[in-house]
DNA sequence: CTTGACCTTACCAGCATGGCAAGGTTGATC
DNA sequence: GATCAACCTTGCCATGCTGGTAAGGTCAAG
């Protein structure tokens, strides 16, 4: 199977596909007679590993981490559940850091009137934090 | 005043200050004889007021229409209310993008033993995408 | 005059991906 | 057997924002 394929199958772009061989999260793929990449049911199933982790929001370093444990048949899957656990404590630190920003923000929309009127205090507070 | 001391007053680094005379968000800064650069109150306010926007998270490319705005006396506040809503309601799209993650992956570890051995239902997920 | 703390420019690094260019291959149609 | 579209190849550049590092110039105090 052609890269082309194994990225529509997958939902990975070929460049990703290419990506991932070059940082060494794939082995290099084989190849035809004529240099193109070929890909076997064992290597979808990989790319698919992948893309999950990815939609997870996992970075390709966890993804690396996390393809090792799942080759691994002595694994702990204490292992693993730690690595989540880390992940989600990152992911828990944007949200509520994201939330911030969010009810500071509103907080200036509600008191400005958004109108036609030069008056903004929204501007007001972003030169505020100024040195004298 | 020289631009480390501008960087210490404002939060931000000298390396940033630069870079963000270098896109234009802020004028050529003044120069001595020999070539440092020098700043002024106004220099600091426009800096602090770049300091202040991205801590609330907008992008270089929203400061600059911000600080545009700001400039404007003829500006309404309309326009700011506007920049500020699009923000927030990108900030709670990532903010409900990253909770359907951090859901997924709670549910997942709850069904992990996390102890040594390999069964582990969050590899299981990860490679459950797969084609046949 | 030396020393150390500052400043200058210019590069390279990362994350993860997209884009474009210039060329080779494949397979179908004429 | 030629042509054409759709694929593939490698390589380089761009993004956004920041940090690092190097090689050099400047300033103030000792």
């Amino acid at each position: 199977m052609n890269i082309g394929q194994a990225a529509k199958k997958t939902g990975l772009s070929a460049k990703m596909i290419r990506y991932y061989e070059s940082i060494d999260l794939l082995p290099e793929a084989g190849r035809t007679d004529s240099g193109y990449r070929q890909y076997s049911p064992q290597d979808l199933h990989r790319l698919a590993f992948i893309k999950r982790s990815r939609d997870l929001g996992f970075s390709l370093a966890e993804v690396s981490q996390l393809l090792a444990l799942w080759q691994d048949r002595q694994r702990a899957s204490a292992d693993v559940k730690a690595l989540a656990a880390t992940h989600i404590s990152e992911l828990e630190r944007k949200i509520s850091e994201l939330s911030g920003l969010r009810d500071t923000l509103k907080d200036l929309m509600e008191n400005c009137q958004g109108n036609d009127r030069p008056d903004c205090p929204i501007l007001k507070d972003l030169e505020s934090g100024c040195c004298h």
